[in-house]
DNA sequence: CTCATAGTTAGACCGAGTCAAGTGTGGGGG
DNA sequence: CCCCCACACTTGACTCGGTCTAACTATGAG
């Protein structure tokens, strides 16, 4: 739990137990909403690394601050509130259930990095593709 | 105009005078948010084609009409409201600038349909692949 | 010890979109 | 010719996700 500790001195954020908590919590679980995340850091209030509530304000600070210096990433898939996951560093991209909404990460595996190749388009200078994938996850797929 | 009239029939809608307009009006500016499109409607009001005000509501329900049957398509970029384009057909997709906001259409050109091809990963079932690639349009990249 | 600053909180606020319920309206049947 | 019903549209309240503001508290460098 310290390399957490660790890992946010490293870049600059002082270590809270409630950045802490919110980091542990995307570990475990990816892809959460903010709400998601608030109330897993809730439950940890209750374990032994004894956290008090987060406000509201206080999570989007959290999150804000993680993501600028690159430790989470968040995705906003249309009509679906913010998703936040650990930044892998590898760029992957997600696959959308459109009927139960589970998100699923895929490895950029299209060729080197399709992500970055395509716009010559008008003087466009791209930065990052994002890629969204959207159709039925294996379970959904299968009970239609 | 009256061929906007055809387009509606044929898919099954009335051609309504807030129709017209609305498909109008993306015909002659791609990417407009709702409310965009609400005042473009408006200032039809005083041209030729006189059309009354349309209800916020309204607005929502003729272009989830529209949707619906496949006139219209809509993105949502992460940070901003939906935007409507009219549906080409070509599945092409978008280059949005990170400081000006601006969105440029992007042809799907890198292979044949990269869209569909990745995820084969755990049973996932892709019937579309949006891709949106954030940089700088050229405006803002040179005034750097 | 002390003070600036980082972190936190509570609560008002906002924009985008949805819900529910009512009002027109226009194009068939009786 | 009139009634009636489906569809278009309006109004206004409401929800949801998120932001803004203005305080308050804890921390840690000097």
């Amino acid at each position: 739990m310290s390399d957490l500790t660790a890992l946010l001195r490293e870049r600059g954020l002082r270590s809270t137990p409630h950045r802490r908590a919110v980091l542990y919590a995307l570990a475990e679980r990816p892809h959460v909403t903010a709400n998601e995340v608030a109330s897993a850091v809730a439950r940890t209030a209750s374990g032994p690394g004894a956290v008090t509530e987060l406000s509201r304000q206080g999570l989007y600070n959290v999150l804000e601050d993680l993501r600028r210096v690159g430790l989470v990433r968040s995705i906003e898939p249309a009509g679906s509130p913010a998703l936040f996951e650990l930044q892998a560093g590898d760029n992957h991209h997600h696959a959308i259930c459109r009927s139960c909404g589970a998100v699923q990460d895929v490895p950029c595996s299209i060729g080197a990095a399709p992500c970055l190749d395509a716009p010559s388009v008008g003087g466009f200078v791209p930065d990052e593709a994002e890629i969204v994938f959207w159709g039925r996850c294996a379970a959904c797929a299968t009970s239609l």
